[in-house]
DNA sequence: ATTAGGG
DNA sequence: CCCTAAT
C-alpha cells in the first residue's frame, strides 16, 4: 500500500538523541559514563568546541552576509527556519566523526543556515554532547531555544562538582552559556568542558519512580492537595470584571545589551516598556529572543491574539471561560499565525529590513516596538455555549488550568513557538522543555518583580506540547505500539517529566483524538498531519501485533 | 520494572 | 492521569 511505503520511510528515521537519563537505571548508567568521562578527559572532545565549529563552519560558508549588527535582520529570519523535517537524528547522525565532517553540505542543508544570533534568536539553538561509553561519541542537537531547563555550561577542568551525580540537579546559577551568539564561533575554543544539565530537581521524583510506595505516597498527596484546592471563589465576578481582568499587558521589554560577564539580563539594562496599542483578547503568552552582545535583546512578555471573538452568557462561570478563552486561544495558534512587528505604531511589513534600518538598535527605546500575531488565513470565530462547560470541568483537569494565573495564559510551548514562525512542520526531537516547579505553597503572584519569576511561573506543564507529540509519534512510528519504554528512552529520555506510562497514555488519547472530529478535540490542537500519523501508525502496528498472534497460535484461527 | 487496559 | 493486574 501506498500508505504503508510512506510510513515506512518514515520508519527508516534514525535517531541519536543524547539523554539526561530520567529513571534511576539511565541515571545508573549515567554515572558510569560519567566516571569513565572524567577519566577520558584527553580523549574528549568538547562539547562546546563541536558547536563552534558546527558554526564555524556555517559561517565560512555563508559568506554571503557576514555576521553583523545585521544579521538578525528579517533578511536573515527569512533563512532562519530550518528546513521541516529537521530532526535531531537528521544532524546527529551526521555529527558522528570528525568535526569536518559535521558539516557536510546536506547536514548544512538540514540544518538551515544559521547565523550566530541565529542559534538563539531564530528559536533554535544547537547544543551538543560527548558521551563515552563504547568510544567517543558526538551528538549535536537542534533544539527549540525556549527550552529553560537545558544548558550548557562551560567548566574548568576540576571536575569535582556535582554534575553527574546530580544530574538532575537545579542549576540556579546558570553561568553565562558559551557565548553563541558570537561571532567567536569562527574561531575554535579553547577547550572547556561541557555539561549540560537539566535545570529539574529531581530528588522526589526519583524516589517516586523508584518506590512504588513512595509512589503511592506522593500521588496521594498530589491528589489530596488537588482536590482540596479550591476552584478560585471567583463566581461572582461579572463576565465585565472579568475581561477587564483579562486584558493583556502587551508589552515588549528593552533588555540592554549584554555587557559581556552578567548572564543575568531580566534585571539588568533598562527597560522600556511599551504598550501595543488596543488590546483586544489576549493571552499572555511569553517567549524571549535573547540575543548577545551588540545584539537586540527583546522579551516579548505576550501576544496580542487578533481576530478573536468569544461568546459567552453572564452566567458562565469563570472556569468555563477560561476553558473557552483557551480552546479560542489554542485553536488560533493552532491554525498558525504570523508575526507582525510594529515599530512606532506602524507596520513593518518588509522583511527584509535590517533592524538597523528599521531603527531597533540596541541603545534605542523601545517604547514603540510592538509584535502582533496575525492570523494566516482566516480570523477564526469562535463560539461558545454559555453552561456546557460548568466549573467542574476544571476540577476534571485540575492541573494545566487550576493554576492559571488570573490573566488566562497560554505556555508557549516549543510547538507555538513554531506556529508562530509559520513553520508548519518541524519536529523537535529532544524535549526537556520545562523545568519542574514544586512550589507548591504560593500560586499568587503571576510575578513581574523578581529575576525569573517570568520563565520559571510557567513551569509546570503537563500538557504534551506539539513538538513532544511529533516525537511520540516518530518514535511509535519506528518502534510501535508495544515498545514504550523503548520509546521512553528514544525520544523522551531527557524528559524527566514523561514516564512511560505518559506516553503510552498521551499515545492512546492521540489515537482517541484523531478519530474524533476535530470540533470535538480540545486543548491545543494537535496539527491534523501528526493525527493521520498517529492513525497510520496505530493501524500499522496493530496489524503487526495481530500477524504475531497468529503466528503463534496458528491452528486456534482456521481459514475457510 | 514494564506492559496492557479500564476508569 | 490514576490504578491494577499480569508479566
Amino acid at each position: 500500500m501506498v500508505q504503508d511505503m510512506a510510513l515506512q520511510k518514515r520508519l527508516d528515521y534514525g535517531f541519536n538523541g543524547y539523554q539526561v537519563p530520567p529513571t534511576p537505571r539511565a541515571a545508573r548508567s549515567a554515572r558510569k559514563r560519567c566516571l569513565f568521562k572524567r577519566k577520558a578527559d584527553d580523549q574528549q572532545i568538547c562539547a562546546f568546541d563541536l558547536l563552534a565549529t558546527v558554526a564555524g563552519k556555517l559561517l565560512s560558508d555563508e559568506e554571503s552576509s557576514p555576521p553583523s549588527a545585521n544579521t538578525s535582520s528579517g533578511k536573515e529570519q527569512s533563512r532562519l527556519r530550518p528546513a521541516s523535517g529537521l530532526t535531531t537524528s537528521d544532524c546527529s547522525e551526521k555529527v558522528v566523526g570528525p568535526a569536518e565532517q559535521l558539516v557536510n553540505d546536506d547536514c548544512k542543508l538540514r540544518l538551515g543556515i544559521f547565523s550566530p544570533v541565529d542559534f538563539e534568536s531564530s528559536g533554535f539553538k544547537l547544543s551538543a554532547k560527548c558521551g563515552l561509553e563504547d568510544g567517543i561519541r558526538k551528538d549535536i542537537k537542534v533544539e527549540p531555544a525556549n527550552i529553560r531547563n537545558l544548558s550548557i555550561i562551560t567548566r574548568d577542568n576540576d571536575e569535582k562538582s556535582s554534575e553527574c551525580t546530580e544530574p538532575f540537579a537545579r542549576n540556579k546559577a546558570i553561568k553565562p552559556p558559551p557565548r553563541i551568539g558570537d561571532r567567536r564561533f569562527r574561531k575554535f575554543l579553547p577547550s572547556k568542558h561541557c555539561k549540560i544539565t537539566s535545570n529539574v530537581k529531581d530528588e522526589e521524583r526519583y524516589n517516586a519512580e523508584n518506590f512504588n510506595y513512595l509512589n503511592r505516597k506522593n500521588n496521594f498527596k498530589r491528589q489530596r492537595s488537588l482536590r482540596d484546592y479550591p476552584f478560585k471563589r471567583e463566581s461572582s465576578m461579572t463576565l465585565a470584571q472579568c475581561l477587564i481582568l483579562m486584558k493583556a499587558l502587551a508589552v515588549t521589554e528593552y533588555v540592554g545589551p549584554e555587557n559581556g560577564t552578567n548572564g543575568g539580563g531580566l534585571g539588568s539594562g533598562p527597560t522600556q516598556p511599551g504598550v501595543i496599542a488596543t488590546p483586544t483578547s489576549v493571552q499572555g503568552g511569553y517567549m524571549s529572543f535573547h540575543t548577545r552582545d551588540d545584539q537586540v535583546k527583546l522579551k516579548i512578555k505576550s501576544f496580542r491574539v487578533p481576530e478573536l471573538l468569544i461568546e459567552v452568557s453572564e452566567n458562565s462561570t469563570i472556569g468555563s471561560l477560561k476553558q473557552t478563552v483557551m480552546d479560542a486561544v489554542n485553536s488560533v495558534l493552532g491554525g498558525g499565525l504570523c508575526v507582525g512587528v510594529l515599530v512606532q505604531g506602524k507596520k513593518i511589513r518588509d522583511d527584509n529590513k535590517t533592524l538597523l534600518q528599521t531603527g531597533i538598535l540596541h541603545d534605542n527605546k523601545m517604547d514603540t516596538l510592538g509584535f502582533t500575531l496575525e492570523p494566516s488565513s482566516t480570523p477564526a470565530p469562535i463560539r461558545h455555549y454559555p453552561e456546557d462547560r460548568p466549573a467542574q470541568l476544571l476540577c476534571d483537569s485540575p492541573q494545566p488550568l487550576a493554576r492559571y494565573p488570573p490573566t488566562p495564559r497560554v505556555t508557549q510551548s516549543a510547538g507555538q513557538l513554531r506556529n508562530l514562525d509559520t513553520s508548519p512542520d518541524l519536529p523537535g526531537t529532544s524535549f526537556n522543555n520545562f523545568m519542574e516547579s514544586d512550589h507548591d505553597s504560593d500560586p499568587s503572584s503571576p510575578g513581574m518583580s523578581s529575576q525569573r519569576t517570568t520563565s520559571e511561573s510557567k513551569a509546570l506543564v503537563p500538557t504534551f506540547t506539539v513538538a513532544e507529540v511529533e516525537a511520540l509519534v516518530q518514535a511509535v512510528e519506528k518502534l510501535g505500539t508495544g515498545r514504550w519504554r523503548d520509546v521512553k528512552l528514544r525520544a523522551f529520555d531527557s524528559a524527566k517529566h514523561r514516564t512511560y506510562v505518559d506516553l503510552k497514555d498521551k499515545w492512546k488519547t492521540l489515537v482517541h483524538t484523531a478519530r474524533i472530529s476535530p470540533q470535538q478535540r480540545r486543548g491545543e490542537p494537535v496539527p491534523q498531519e501528526l493525527l493521520d500519523r498517529v492513525l497510520t501508525a496505530h493501524a500499522y502496528w496493530s496489524q503487526q501485533q495481530a500477524k504475531q498472534q497468529l503466528k503463534s497460535q496458528p491452528d486456534t484461527c482456521l481459514l475457510l
